[in-house]
DNA sequence: TAGCGATATATACGTTTATACATAACGCTT
DNA sequence: AAGCGTTATGTATAAACGTATATATCGCTA
């Protein structure tokens, strides 16, 4: 069974630094309110995660996540304004460009 | 300067098989009518090449490429007509995401 | 002020992936 | 029969990447 697939992502001078990966931590942040646990739930290593949070708040004047340590809790992490915002303009596009993936069906027919 | 990537490519029971490098491949091999040449061209070692062309005409009934050894050049490797077919839509297809892409304004806008 | 849970950071290790290199095999040409 | 250029194949090396591990830091709580 062939099926086409696709992906997309956003450089920024070349660098890729917002695509799949990043969006599924931030909603992983967004539910759970910690880095450390956002990374485990993906499978993530906890070292990544961090390292990905640098770069998305690098390439963005307002950052996309905050993260905070000491306190109550320990510390923990929380998406910004900014970040839903970019979940969600990121997941209309891609529900977009699936549905444009349906419907070629050229390709597969061709690959018998 | 930020902008959005898509890549695209088909998966055949979960193991991807087509997609822009072997699209390449095959329009070298086209221009070269030799699969060394058309790795050094592309800079690809010419084993990964070949192991390419391996799995392109694995998982299509008609072979992609044929590959010839010895004889009046020393052998030679050529595109089939099926081949050609699949450069074709594959093209095709990367034309319109691209087009879709090119529309998608939204995302960009959100990221200064 | 000791303890807790989370972030912050470096180092070492293992896995994957691609390349470089060497050599064999092939079949036409001369 | 020797030579040529290409495909065919294995081995060793290197580069990239992700993980595991260990330790430090922070700030509220009790």
């Amino acid at each position: 069974m062939k099926k086409i697939k696709v992906k997309c992502w956003v450089e920024d001078e070349g660098e890729k630094f917002y695509g799949p990966g990043p969006n599924e931590l931030l909603k992983r942040i967004q539910e759970e309110g910690s880095l450390s646990r956002a990374a485990s739930k993906m499978e993530m290593s906890y070292k990544k995660a961090w390292e990905l949070v640098q770069r998305l708040n690098q390439h963005t004047e307002e950052p996309l996540v905050i993260l905070k340590k000491g306190g109550q809790h320990g510390g923990g992490a929380e998406v910004t304004p900014q970040g839903l915002e970019i979940m969600r303009e990121f997941e209309n596009l891609q529900i977009k460009i699936d549905e444009l993936v349906d419907q070629q069906t050229d390709l597969i027919k061709v690959l018998k």
